[in-house]
DNA sequence: ATCCTCCGTGTAATCGATTCCACGAGGAGG
DNA sequence: CCTCCTCGTGGAATCGATTACACGGAGGAT
């Protein structure tokens, strides 16, 4: 492969002029620059970013480690923030940690290994050594959805807490008393918030969250489905599950599916992360929807200003719900009567 | 940040040496290398991967370009790649298509910019300008899923005649006659081959495939919807629509559902590429699966075994039919009468 | 005792870029 | 005509690693 070198003999001038050339740098005859440039057209020459980057420093990467790629909600994430960065002349490392915390260090170690310029990360878990690390070495970084507290990092993420009262409110409407929760891990903060606004939500209401309707997951289909077997195992069991995240829901479906059940006739249904295929699930989920390219890109758009040296700041979206069927028909019109609905 | 030449100065030992522990090189003292250790320790020192990769002329890392990261199939894919890849050492830096032949070309030249060690890339079209040079020019590279038919790179892909095979007459025995096809872009090999597969399969049962029910689609889902908007706007419009991957047949599902129609009793629909969430659709989805997992783990380990000098081979994994509800009932006995079902 | 090996180590070249500094030519101003 | 700038250019240092080569000392063989 070509090196600057090449360039210079082909173009009859010094590395440090082609250098300049392709740096744009003022100082540079008309006559020498058409040269290199005719050098770098016929050799074929494209910089070596390892070379550039060792000198310079800067990689112009941005590192992104997700919980989990499978999981559409953080796909879509990505997708926005590879584009953002895109836009602003960064490329983007994704890691996938797979909700699993010494994958996620790997990926972080990985990451500062290859000396990318600024990380960006939904913490599985509540600080790994590896990220705590980072944070304290200065490595520019933002929090996405996900944070630590105590830690100072810029934090940008959606909050639900007034759409999760929405889907409250909308539940009691429609008759349900009995809510329950499928949370995820209490080590994330999407996993103790959504439970805690749940809560609250509930409170207002008048309406008790007994320990029995708090399940434990950790964000994986599989989990969902566990939580939801032990609640309808229950000698009262809920009226209503409401899953912290997506796949979550997908596994609860599984469960109800399982036992010959119906969506919502017999259990109702909602989610947290509003993605396409609850659309198309039977039936339509209710969900929560976040506003998730817009939370990408504000997060790129916060570190890229971290690293250029401008003021970062947190940034807080709102999220909404997105009414379906999984939890009942809707109420036909705004002031009807107070729906009854008896349960199994 | 440290570099080895604060560690050989902290472990009082030269640079040469550092290294030489790193690597872990025989010829060390037991002393020298308990000294470095301490240091490297002590000061928290990491390698830069920037400085070694350009001695050394490798980076041990990947590119994976995929058409879609929206795309479950995709992700799936992607996962799998990263795993296997981490497994053997390697990192991966993955580039979005979007299935846009230019942001695949950009993808290509910023991957190759970055001296990864080799390539793997599911073409989103017959060749860009940037991919032909690049497998010219003796980047050990992999084609995964698609292929360019005339370049000389292994393909791992996996190969769905015989499910089609079996889907055809899965609809055939259902006693569906009128079949469509919604197939990808005819400049990717999936696009083509799938739509050729289910020729031939049509052919065998004698059932004619008129060009009307042959639609262009894209791969995105919003093709699929328009294309099917155009098949039941047809005279005699099919009784069977047959969606070359999942995201079109999401869009077909959109389509028919905006019409009032119901899946498999007013139109059937089935899909290339299974994914999870099929199984939960209304109705359940009918598919052609993948061995997804098993192709992106034998991708990698082709590409690196080109990387390192090993003979790379190209696989061929073969796809199988799922039945779900979404073409009807399967018939409850083996020899049960020709089943019959009149559409719409 | 002498010579040869082998081992552990350090010095320095190298990878491919960027960039500081010096230098020569040419133009402007005195 | 001399001086001083400015401009375009090239030489060389530099980034942080790896590694070829040289070298000194210890130990074994003769």
């Amino acid at each position: 492969m070509a090196s600057i070198k090449d360039v210079a003999a082909e173009a009859g001038v010094s590395v440090a002029t082609v250098s300049r050339v392709l740096n744009d740098h003022p100082s540079v005859s008309e006559d020498a620059r058409t040269r290199v440039l005719a050098a770098v057209q016929t050799l074929g020459y494209r910089p070596n970013a390892v070379a550039r980057s060792l000198r310079t420093d800067q990689t112009r990467t941005l590192g992104l480690v997700i919980s989990d790629v499978l999981n559409p909600y953080f796909t879509e994430l990505a997708r926005s923030v590879e584009e953002e960065a895109r836009a602003l002349g960064y490329s983007v490392i994704i890691g996938n940690a797979d909700e699993r915390p010494d994958l996620q260090d790997h990926h972080v170690r990985t990451l500062l290994d290859r000396r990318i310029d600024g990380l960006l990360v939904s913490p599985a878990d509540g600080g790994s050594p590896g990220m705590l690390d980072a944070a304290r070495a200065g490595t520019p970084m933002v929090f996405v959805d996900r944070w630590i507290p105590g830690v100072d990092v810029p934090v940008v993420r959606a909050d639900g807490r007034a759409a999760v009262r929405d889907l409250v409110a909308h539940l009691h409407g429609l008759g349900h008393r009995r809510l329950a929760i499928i949370a995820g891990p209490a080590a994330t903060t999407t996993g103790s918030e959504r439970v805690e606004a749940f809560r609250e939500a509930m409170a207002e209401h008048g309406l008790p969250l007994p320990d029995a309707y708090i399940g434990q997951g950790d964000f994986q289909a599989e989990s969902g489905r566990r939580v939801t077997e032990g609640f309808l195992d229950l000698p009262e069991p809920p009226e209503v599950v409401f899953a912290a995240d997506n796949l979550m829901a997908l596994g609860a479906l599984d469960a109800v599916r399982a036992r010959g059940l119906r969506v919502p006739e017999d259990i109702a249904l909602a989610a947290f992360d509003d993605i396409p295929w609850f659309v198309h699930t039977d039936p339509p989920i209710t969900a929560v929807a976040q506003p998730t390219g817009e939370l990408g890109r504000a997060a790129v758009r916060a570190l890229v200003d971290r690293i250029e040296g401008r003021p970062p700041q947190s940034v807080t979206l709102a999220a909404r719900l997105v009414v379906r069927r999984s939890c009942g028909e809707p109420a036909p019109t705004p002031h009807s009567p107070v729906t009854n609905r008896s349960k199994s």
